[in-house]
DNA sequence: TATCTTTTAAGGTGGTTTTTTTCATGAAAA
DNA sequence: TTTTCATGAAAAAAACCACCTTAAAAGATA
């Protein structure tokens, strides 16, 4: 069996392509009797237009390009079943792709979808393209009429819009919640060093401190780039020589990590040392103690991201003014803060 | 700016569109001062073909639909990022969506992908679909020449190619793993018991029971649907009245769970209880003690049952047989047993 | 004139839209 | 009463989207 198309139903009713394509539109210059025929037929048939065909005649997919640095990320999956949603909900389909947090994949990628693939892009920009500092491939793909919204994590340096959390206040928040239960000597911990999430969450740690009058110590940070995983262990333990009594931490495995040897060092958690974790996924709900968490609504983002590229593509208006949003945070309490 | 067509090229360099054409598809009627003319323009523009008229024309897409039941779940994950770096090295697309467990959502996904969007589907059945037992949209999508490749969860009632793990040995291993160390009073947790991996995994429990020469039990036996993820506790509780030694579980949170319920009753782990987990998840690596758990290999899932799709697809013998492909488990040893 | 190279033109993919054609009806003119 | 012509509805044809393929035509050379 094949796919029904106009030319199948004109054919078989022995009428023209135009007669069937404006009678399946309600259009008025077909008589209803002919109308009605051709309807029924073509329901009968399962008729569906063609998507490639409509897709070259009106110059729009209906198509969102998705880039994900990486798959295996509870926050970036939020964001995917957010972007989904809301991009379904507006008829709109994603072809999403995994950067692989490659340079060389992210542009790829973008080569191949802009073929008429697809209307615009969503993406959060892989780590290798953050570091070396190479946007061209989004640049160009802008300049070709591929609109962009980013996500989580983003670049000054193209011109788009952009979504992300508001990690400079979310982490003075932090800091001032842990504050507020008598936390005096507050670490900091990322491996995020090179990343603008990372260089945020630091700033917003410093002002935290500051807001709430405490000196920045150097020998309580820690903020590194990516490093293997079973080093995080290695890396956490020197700070427990630093009297600390709370932690922030900017990923989930390293707050485990440093839960592990507190408890090991016979700290009570939280009554000697309180943690606070940025990425409010998996872990964080099973671990043990169960993580206090800076809670960054994933699903939120990606619809908000969705919305705003197609609000960008429905409207075509050609001026180029692009804003960046920010999605608020929660602080999720669980029993690794008092 | 706007895309380059073929006529673009054309009109720029004062030849017809079907020596464009030709001069880039190196046919050798094409003069080379010509053809390196044309083809140096076509790099300088960044030429590239419309997709959209080249699925029309060759009445195939090089895209592939996905149909995920749930996002937020490790294994679906790494399968589809098995599936998109095999579909990828291929050159297809993957079109990823998501069917939220609903046959309606299902049904909806496929109607919108069969219309030229896509030239074939992998996608593991909703828990809707696999309740209600109507799997009528695949096999008309079958019918229509989409082909379908299920994985993990698959129905016999539906002819078609399937990748799945090979439960039933798994859990008979998981078992056999168990009572090697001693165990004798083998509890079986599950969630699923509606779904075919969920069925699968209480025959393998029985053989594995059976194997080593062990009366089955019902009452060391938890076999039911997905409940709120609140009342694993209440359900798990009563199983800690048999003097049970060892537990196997087939999904990670009712394990996490039964250990914590077990260390509340003085219970040492692995000593007193020895747990073995199917899904070998984030929550495995980074539970306390750390999870034994069967690990399924979602990745090669996914690329294996990519490519399997991809050859149907590349292949168009209409010879039509469909296989069942088992992907093999490992056991990874952690501390939850001994 | 025959042969070879290069270019042009046509046709097809499935759909939408604009333009033309067809045909019936009715009014005006013969 | 018959012929002519305008009117308008209904249907068909044609153009277009971007690309590919192939047959035909043109041009150049021997």
């Amino acid at each position: 069996m094949k796919k029904t198309t106009l030319k199948d139903i004109a054919k078989a009713l022995n009428v023209s392509v135009s007669t069937v394509s404006k009678a399946l539109h309600d259009i008025p210059e077909i008589s209803e009797e002919t109308r009605i025929l051709i309807q029924n037929y073509a329901k009968e048939k399962n008729y569906r237009p063609n998507y490639n065909a409509l897709s070259l005649k009106n110059k729009r997919t209906k198509s969102i390009g998705v880039i994900i640095p990486n798959m295996l990320n509870y926050f970036y999956m939020q964001v995917l079943q957010g972007i989904e949603k809301e991009a379904a909900s507006h008829g709109y389909r994603i072809m999403t792709c995994i950067s692989n947090e490659s340079y060389q994949k992210e542009v790829e990628i973008i080569d191949m979808l802009s073929t008429g693939s697809i209307d615009g892009f969503l993406l959060a920009i892989s780590k290798e393209t953050e570091e070396n500092g190479e946007f061209s491939h989004f640049t160009d793909s802008v300049k070709f009429g591929f609109p962009i919204v980013m996500f989580d994590r983003v670049s000054e340096h193209v011109e788009c819009d952009k979504i992300i959390t508001d990690d400079l206040n979310a982490s003075a928040d932090a800091v001032s919640n842990l504050v507020k239960q008598g936390c005096k000597r507050i670490a900091f911990v990322s491996p995020l060093k090179n990343l603008s999430i990372g260089r945020l969450r630091f700033e917003g740690y410093k002002k935290g401190l500051e807001q709430n009058n405490i000196a920045f110590d150097s020998s309580l940070v820690i903020n590194t780039n990516e490093v293997n995983y079973k080093n995080y262990d290695t890396m956490i333990r020197p700070l427990f020589d630093h009297k600390i009594d709370g932690i922030i931490s900017t990923n989930e495995s390293s707050a485990l990590s440093a839960m592990e040897i507190a408890k090991e060092n016979g700290y009570n958690i939280p009554e000697d040392l309180a943690v606070i974790s940025f990425a409010n996924g998996l872990l964080a709900r099973n671990s043990n103690p169960r993580l206090t968490c800076v809670s960054q609504h994933g699903e939120i983002m990606g619809a908000v991201a969705a919305k705003k590229l197609i609000e960008k593509l429905e409207t075509k208006d050609d001026a180029k003014s692009y804003s960046t949003e920010y999605i608020e945070t929660d602080i999720v309490v669980r029993d690794s803060t008092r």
